[in-house]
DNA sequence: CAACTTAGTTTCATCATGCAACTACTGGAG
DNA sequence: CTCCAGTAGTTGCATGATGAAACTAAGTTG
């Protein structure tokens, strides 16, 4: 089959986070829906995205928890789809993908905005990995290991 | 045009990021990449994917500056792909992936690889975001801000 | 140089994407 | 109640992206 591979079976877990999040739109709907935005409408005009495909993905991102439709809020009879606390967890991707962006951008300049921290204005300070006991991490520094079965569960 | 709507001119950093990181297999390449793999056998069969996808997708990361290719290494007269520091500097971005995978997965049970310090084989810290004086921001704590237009420059 | 491996490219069927047009429902004016 | 405009989506169709397998070409081994 063709039908673009789903990760969802991958035991990686980058791999099922992509199965999710991975497709075009997805990361930039969250994106405007933590900004935000709930309706419909809104997202198509603010992303000037084909309505077909933002309801395809409105719907996936539903399926996995990630948004969830609720009944009303501004009093029409509409829908809105507003973000879980699954989906709220996205943000340190964003922030991730948006410190790259502004760190490695081959045309930096036409990067329109900064994400501050809204008490101080000041830009956010950039994501870093840090050990159990504070020390800084570096990729050189980490190392991916076999998962210890986490309690014994039928677990083969 | 369907050509699956680039967003390298979109203002927005993320949408920048997504334009190069943003398919399929790119992510996943890249985590491979920083496991160690640089010769195109080895993607292929590490990742098991189509070679004809693998190599378009080998090329737009070379041309994104993502890899880079180099000559030799082994011995063998063959071509690897190495990471630049561009690619490097995607670390934190498969980290925020995997992080969000291990807490928010329906199925965390199917997970079968965890992240840790190298030196005391702890999980690594989850992501975290900070102000410039290292106050812990949640989302709520921040705000986009329309960039300061740098220092002048023919910025119109 | 013959056999095998590595690194791709080409071919072709199928799926996803994107635009435009269409439907369904809501709410308000007359 | 009906007409009209706006919102929310679905359907149809053209085209491009994807994936499996076959094919090509160069490197390497014997």
């Amino acid at each position: 089959m063709v039908k673009r591979t789903s990760f969802e079976s991958d035991a990686c877990p980058i791999a099922r986070s992509l199965d999710a999040l991975g497709d075009w739109w997805s990361l930039l709907i969250i994106r405007e829906a933590l900004f935000g935005l709930r309706r419909f409408g809104e997202f198509q005009s603010k992303l000037g995205m084909a309505k077909n495909i933002l309801s395809a993905r409105l719907r996936a991102l539903v399926d996995h928890g990630i948004l969830a439709t609720a009944p009303a809020s501004d009093g029409s009879a509409y829908q809105e789809y507003v973000l879980t606390p699954k989906g709220r967890g996205t943000f340190p991707i964003l922030v991730a993908l948006r410190q790259w962006s502004e760190e490695f951008d081959d045309h930096p300049e036409e990067i329109a905005t900064i994400l501050v921290d809204r008490e101080k204005g000041r830009p956010v300070k950039k994501l870093e990995m840090r050990a159990e006991d504070g020390r800084l991490l570096s990729p050189a520094d980490t190392m991916v290991k076999p998962r210890p079965a986490l309690r014994r569960r039928s677990v083969g």
